[in-house]
DNA sequence: AAACCATATACCTATTAAGGAATATAGTTC
DNA sequence: GAACTATATTCCTTAATAGGTATATGGTTT
């Protein structure tokens, strides 16, 4: 994977907060639209910029698409990711994204894929 | 530092290269040229675009401009410079850059910025 | 099969950036 | 001060990207 590429990746706000976000575990588009307040567009976007370079896989679960960090990321995006994780700690808007994630939480499957799917069928 | 604005300068390659070859010590613009083989029109506008985002700082010396690293870069500056440390050795380019530089090495001093004020000084 | 849901895509506009050619600037040397 | 050197800046063209609105797609439910 080219390191340019990841870095194109990183170079977005939003982008960073979704990266952020799924450090936590694999979500669909629309907890991602409530964790981040941005409108499906958006969020849709730039999943699939991330998506077509590599940066996370997606599967199809009924109606939900559940996002995901690649299983074994190669190394220069796994040392990226730890690096975003390590700085994301100081930024009001990682942290409050991942407070906003807690608070949905307690809905979603302790087991599965965070995800309205795995909400439902239980 | 904003994180984002650290990636924007990470995202094209001849930053990163200029990045990769200044985290062995300060130089000047002609040796940029000389190790990236780069046109001067090009080296310049990075730099520029580096500068202006905190990433490096300059400072003249006669005819010369030495361009370093900050300092004391913020945490979030020195935790993505390392980490493109770590990554950078894989790629042959950067490693290639650096066996360049090595070989302008022995021109340039041990103890002051190496560049070719330093050079003609001595 | 029709209505419905979550998500993706197409199309548009505005901004940003890259690269090159030519020229300007700042400092040095004679 | 005129010629010279190293570097910066301006101007241009081209390409990439972000964001929004509207619409399409794929799967589900009834």
């Amino acid at each position: 994977m080219k390191l340019v590429k990841i870095y194109e990746c990183l170079c977005d706000e939003t982008r960073l907060r979704l990266l952020n976000v799924l450090a936590q575990g694999p979500l669909c588009v629309c907890h991602f639209q409530a964790v981040l307040r941005e409108p499906q567009v958006k969020i849709s976007k730039h999943l699939a910029y991330l998506k077509q370079r590599g940066l996370v896989t997606c599967e199809r679960e009924g109606n939900w698409m559940v996002y995901a960090l690649p299983a074994k990321p190669p190394r220069e995006l796994a040392a990226n990711l730890a690096c975003l994780q390590d700085c994301a700690g100081e930024n009001p808007v990682f942290r409050r994204d991942l407070a906003r994630l807690r608070k949905l939480a307690p809905k979603l499957s302790a087991t599965g894929p965070s995800c309205c799917a795995t909400v439902k069928t239980r």
